[in-house]
DNA sequence: TAGATTGTTAATCGATTAACAATC
DNA sequence: TAGATTGTTAATCGATTAACAATC
């Protein structure tokens, strides 16, 4: 795999796609697939498509396109869905919830470790055979137990000091829910999931479909 | 206000951060700004502030800059924050409800009408005092009450089909959590909440920091 | 081998940044 | 008026698309 100079943004945005589709493509029980046959599915270029792929590779086969078992695999590698990742979730709302029962992810390699909450009365009680602890005890609990990543799906006024708590506690990502731009020092990935401004960007392009150019 | 072509949809998602950070400044009690200034808070560039701000029309003035209150209300207006949204939620999973019961939406306009569910255990009852109706009477209750957004919030087998009911009754916007690429005629406006794929960034950012520049 | 399709380089397109004249 | 800062045009940068030689 090439690993020379930096990959933006809009290539690694397009990998999951990739890999889901080519999920699809791999239940429906197809082997190959030329960039053409892929471009047609997903709507990206064939000319894009070979672009991304080779940031990573040379993964195809000139004469044959690629195999779909192994191309998914290798991009599986790439985005590490072949590790097992941990992950705790701060804020034990319906948010939090949904992530924490969510199947989808569990299937793919992350485990959920820990819950918390500030609540009194939900600490100690267990969310999906997971237990709530005390946000007290976030720093000693990444401390001591392995942890990739910390969602937060705490309201807006918890959010940075939490986010604070972990990565002074080693965390490398965190997955923030909370209507806010966290402020972390270097080294600390930040994914954002704004729920507000996505549906504001929806209600734009509802009212100004001119500009709307689909997805 | 301006309104020839297109524009393109890295200043439409630009526009909720600026309304949202325009809302913290004048929480502040600044009332006036410079796009330097404002800059300095997003962390966009001056030049990229004042380029997007004209696509819509010259709200500053020279010498003075922005005035704060009413930059973030000719943005609201942009936006179509100044009229109320409708919104009905198909599926009353964790997701359906954690959208269902978040202030910030509400605050901000949005109306959420009625749920949706197929579970017969669930329908009739009520969820934070919005009736949860039987998903068979989507259609019919898309054409008798105005209804701007469809939120789909169930599994991903699911997704499509409401989307087609949705669209057939002329609903113009779906907001979709499902993790599948939904297929709609033109005029209907698509906004995914893809949090797989989010995931999957993030862990790929963790792996490979170098790629990473920031949000 | 001939045909197909990749990997990769070159051309194009679009978005961001820089510069500065206009003007408050 | 002088200083500040916008609105807008031009320059740069980066991402996408096209083209094609390499090769299976």
């Amino acid at each position: 795999m090439k690993q020379d100079k930096a990959i933006s943004s809009a290539v690694i945005r397009r990998l999951p796609k990739y890999y889901r589709y080519l999920g699809m493509i791999q239940d429906r029980g197809i082997v190959r697939i030329s960039s053409q046959n892929l471009s047609e599915i997903t709507g990206f270029t064939a000319s894009q498509i070979r672009q991304d792929l080779n940031h990573f590779g040379g993964f195809g086969q000139q004469g044959y396109g690629y195999n779909v078992t192994k191309l998914r695999e290798q991009l599986g590698k790439i985005i590490g869905l072949d590790q097992e990742h941990t992950m705790v979730i701060v804020g034990t709302g319906h948010m939090g919830q949904a992530i924490c029962k969510y199947r989808g992810f569990r299937d793919s390699g992350f485990r959920i470790t820990a819950l918390f909450d500030r609540d009194p009365s939900k600490i100690g009680t267990r969310i999906d055979d997971i237990e709530v602890l005390d946000v007290e005890g976030l720093g000693e609990y990444i401390e001591r137990n392995h942890t990739d990543i910390v969602a937060i799906t705490t309201p807006k006024a918890a959010a940075q000091s939490i986010a604070d708590v972990a990565a002074e506690h080693g965390i490398k990502g965190i997955w923030n829910f909370a209507p806010v731009d966290l402020r972390l020092p270097e080294g600390v990935v930040l994914e954002n999931v704004h729920l507000d401004e996505s549906l504001h960007a929806l209600i734009y392009y509802i009212r100004n479909i001119k500009d709307y150019v689909g997805v």
